[in-house]
DNA sequence: ACCGTGACGGTTGAG
DNA sequence: TTCTCAACCGTCACG
């Protein structure tokens, strides 16, 4: 369905079952921590459940990044047409040989890797089904045209390929600076700026560099352009770009303005446009009509750049020292809140 | 009171 | 085109 309805949790606030916190909010709860707010005064302030809060704070603190991971996808097939010729060179100069054994080959051969070598029941599977008639050879090859590159580039553990240009490897893995980040699902070093700064996440880049976002648009937003790095990475890496699909993708979710710059910020949790309330109650509540980060971009990057290059320790300078004061919030905090975002937040007196 | 975590019901998207 | 399934989501409740 195209439409989406919020439910409402235990904090008032909307959210769709399922579905990320837009990335406005998740930038948010970011942003919030690392002024030191607590995660129990985030969740009430932007009512997200705490649970959440902790695991977008956690993440963020592993990954370097405030996206969502990858949603839906499947693994990636082991069974390339590479493998599969493989194979079938394997079985004709040796019909009697094993599951186990061409799985053996595959590895000593370099054609797989540990990480994507098929399994033997698949290897079986694949002798059954694609090559138990030898006698039509070209039954895999000529249906290769489909996946003509060369070779999948199976190397990764998860080695979607980019069919355009904006792949995340290539085109959209520069950061706002200008400088080249490492294509590839390599990790990206948890530093700033990076490919998935706050900056870049809020789209700051897009203020700077229209193109970006026509690039943005340009593209199909396919998952992989940010997920596969995700997924790959993030058992031990940081493999996380900057705000892409995924911003766009729950920001159609969560009905929201649908400019491409706009919805990079503003108007996701921030504007009281949400025409379908969702996150209305409490993120619309909490930005001041008047207030326009995302108009003035030097502006909106001065702040944010300067908040969030302490961002790598907000954790520690969030818990460092003065720890539970009585009203969590100093009055610098909310004085830096409200000036900002326009937030009212309210003591952890609940 | 706060926070980490697992269960749960849900969505998504590649195959 | 439809289905399957494994990934992820946020909430909730518990400790």
């Amino acid at each position: 369905m195209e439409q989406t309805y919020g439910e409402v949790n235990q904090l008032g606030g909307v959210f769709v079952n399922g579905r990320p916190l837009p990335n406005a909010i998740r930038l948010r709860i970011v942003e919030l921590a690392q002024l030191g707010i607590r995660p129990c005064d985030i969740s009430r302030q932007l009512r997200v459940s705490h649970g959440c809060v902790s695991k977008i704070l956690a993440r963020y603190n592993e990954t370097g990044s405030i996206l969502p991971g990858a949603i839906g996808g499947s693994k990636p097939r082991v069974t390339t047409p590479n493998v599969v010729k493989s194979i079938r060179e394997y079985k004709q100069g040796d019909p009697g040989i094993f599951a186990w054994e061409i799985r053996d080959r595959l590895l000593a051969d370099g054609v797989c890797d540990k990480y994507n070598v098929p399994s033997v029941s698949s290897i079986s599977r694949i002798l059954r089904n694609k090559i138990g008639n030898l006698s039509q050879p070209n039954q895999y090859e000529s249906g290769k045209q489909a996946a003509s590159q060369p070779s999948l580039s199976y190397n990764h553990l998860y080695p979607y390929t980019y069919p355009n240009a904006m792949s995340p490897s290539g085109t959209k893995m520069s950061n706002s600076a200008g400088v080249p980040v490492t294509g590839g699902h390599v990790s990206i070093p948890r530093g700033w700026p990076s490919a998935h700064t706050v900056s870049n996440i809020l789209g700051i880049r897009a203020f700077m560099d229209p193109t970006a976002i026509a690039g943005t648009e340009g593209y199909t937003p396919k998952m992989e352009d940010w997920s596969s790095v995700n997924r790959a990475a993030f058992p031990s890496t940081h493999g996380v770009n900057g705000i892409d699909k995924s911003s766009i993708e729950t920001d159609i979710k969560y009905p929201q303005p649908s400019s491409t710059l706009s919805s990079y910020v503003a108007p996701c949790a921030y504007s009281p446009s949400n025409q379908y309330g969702v996150y209305s109650g409490a993120a619309g509540s909490y930005v001041s009509p008047g207030h326009h980060w995302q108009a003035q971009g030097s502006s909106a990057m001065t702040i944010h750049s300067g908040e969030i290059h302490s961002a790598m320790s907000f954790k520690h300078t969030a818990r460092d020292g003065d720890r539970k004061p009585p009203s969590p919030l100093s009055k610098q905090q909310h004085e830096v809140l409200s000036s900002i975002h326009g937030l009212s937040l309210p003591t952890s007196s609940s």
